[in-house]
DNA sequence: ATGAAAGCGCTAACAT
DNA sequence: ATGTTAGCGCTTTCAT
């Protein structure tokens, strides 16, 4: 059998309740008492059960946090990044996936719930607020919101600033000396139209009117996103008159679309610069490094976990609300130099 | 107030023993009374809570997982995996991190036993049993190593084939119609030396003499993979006698070594045969797609999951010992066609 | 400084 | 077919 409070207490010859206060580190015991259950605590190994502790108190000094999946880097920097913040606090973390399934989200939501984890962190594929309205009737557990959100929801959101992550790539190659920046932007997304937003501000800003030409979707779903980076590139090069700068929705979009330029005779970055996004630390060290707009994932993960933290404890809707991260550039070769 | 059973007892006049009964699926139960309750039950939005039931029974129907790491592709196949296999028998899988230290997968081993956790599946960074044998003496949960196991750790494992990765990717080359077979290997481990074990086979059952030139080690630990299979590649071309098939431990070494092969003007799959080992979505669909052993992440979560769902409620050291997963070899045009 | 009693929400075992 | 009792391991409250 497991080692339990009673078994220690009555090993030492004292109550459960003097054990109990030793290891939640109450003041009220004595020296001697307190070295003498640590050292046997210690050597019989006790662990707490969090089951019985939390039925009691209502904590379990645990969160969860459910992700679209388990594999993206992005997403895990989120993860560390939560993980990091909260373990300062003495708070643990707990993953689960949903696999790009809204009802397996729910479900895990679901779960998290029964465990009676102190809060929820969701990088959430609900689109609607719908499940989160209903879910607010039957829990007080804080919830937040970590790189996307139903639209609607406005209160304890931590997410990127995907309008300045088109705004500095762009920006970024503009003062390298670019005059015709192109975007080669995902499938149709709110955060690829907020980038492309700040893509045309950028512009703007500059007095460069916007070529809906240097804009290029990429959607279909069968190609790899090599071959659709390649592909956009080779439209590209088929214009009048080219473009001199390029960025792209992802890093791998930008690898596809350099290679297709380098194979059409283009030097990188004399003849044509690069930003990718992502700063994917594997295909940004490929044949040319790329520059790329680092979407911090593990700031976002550490303002969500400060967050949560803050949330915990206190009634609802008090609190902080809500704070936009924003993406830095790392500049590399891609698109080095100025004219 | 969060909703009770003895809320929806009270609510319904019942008693709390009944709307347990209904929710745990019993047949003592009328029809009449079941769907009432059932009702009620969806209407009040209960959520049951875990840490009570846990208490009581001992059981959470939820099993803990250990990663060294999120965002690794082949660590998320290995999860999916579990999660879709456990999910079948209502059990729950929840992750957690080590980050890749050796401390803080011991504390998240120990969280999940707190959680009381009902099995817990490991790819463990610890390369003794140390720490093992140790918890033996506190807890009778199951653990089931995943993919990799501390040396002398013979049951519960579910691991791959290491040595038939090295000698499938290595026969297939050699079937492809090479006759000198290049080796790109990551830095010294014990999953690299087993495949170079069955490389080396391979090569002799075919009649080959084992060539240590061909061999390449890449360790410099500041390079990217990118980088470090670009100039093993070099060193190998460099050869008096180049070779004519180059397998890597990873797909991204073969990503370098073709590249720096093209560039030398190599033509590939005509002068030189490739084949790599993950097969990384990602990296097999860039520019020449490319041959890749696959290490079945899945398929070694499903046997774990398996395994640990037979080890529940059974009384240690019964049941199922250990399984060696196969990898599978996925041909793509890097290997195509024979001479 | 230490401990006794009660109860968190649930369910096993046993009535009725 | 439904209900009663007791207790899982812990902590809150209130003695001593």
């Amino acid at each position: 059998m497991r080692v339990r409070l009673k078994d220690i207490a009555e090993d030492l010859n004292l109550s459960k309740m003097t054990i109990s206060k030793v290891l939640r580190g109450q003041t009220d015991i004595s020296e001697a008492t307190r070295a003498r259950v640590l050292q046997r605590v210690r050597e019989l190994n006790y662990i707490p059960n969090i089951s019985a502790s939390s039925l009691r108190t209502g904590q379990t000094r645990t969160m969860g946090l459910v992700l679209p999946a388990l594999g993206v880097p992005h997403l895990a920097q989120i993860a560390a990044g939560i993980s990091k913040t909260l373990s300062r606090e003495k708070y643990e973390l707990i993953v689960s996936s949903s696999e790009n399934d809204l009802e397996t989200e729910q479900k895990q939501i679901g779960i998290f719930l029964s465990l009676q984890v102190d809060a929820l962190l969701l990088v959430s594929l609900q689109e609607t607020t719908f499940f989160f309205e209903e879910l607010q009737g039957r829990t007080e557990m804080p919830v937040v919101f970590v790189g996307s959100r139903p639209s609607g929801v406005t209160e304890q959101y931590v997410g990127l600033d995907e309008e300045e992550v088109g705004r500095i790539a762009c920006e970024h190659l503009l003062q390298s000396g670019c005059r015709r920046v192109a975007y080669i932007r995902g499938s149709h997304s709110v955060s690829g139209d907020m980038r492309s937003r700040g893509y045309r501000n950028a512009l703007r800003r500059n007095g460069i009117e916007v070529q809906p030409d240097l804009i290029i979707e990429t959607m279909s779903p069968q190609q790899s996103e090599y071959q659709r980076g390649c592909e956009a590139m080779e439209r590209l090069l088929s214009h009048r008159r080219r473009p001199d700068g390029v960025m792209t929705y992802t890093d791998m979009l930008a690898v596809g679309a350099m290679d297709a330029a380098s194979r059409s005779g283009m030097r990188i970055p004399e003849d044509m610069r690069f930003a990718g996004c992502g700063n994917d630390p594997l295909l940004c060290h490929m044949r040319i490094p790329l520059t790329s707009v680092d979407t911090g994932g593990q700031d976002l993960g550490e303002r969500a976990g400060k967050l949560a933290l803050r949330l915990v404890g206190h009634p609802k809707g008090k609190g902080v609300r809500w704070a936009l991260v924003k993406p830095k550039l790392v500049k590399r070769r891609s698109s080095e130099g100025s004219r």
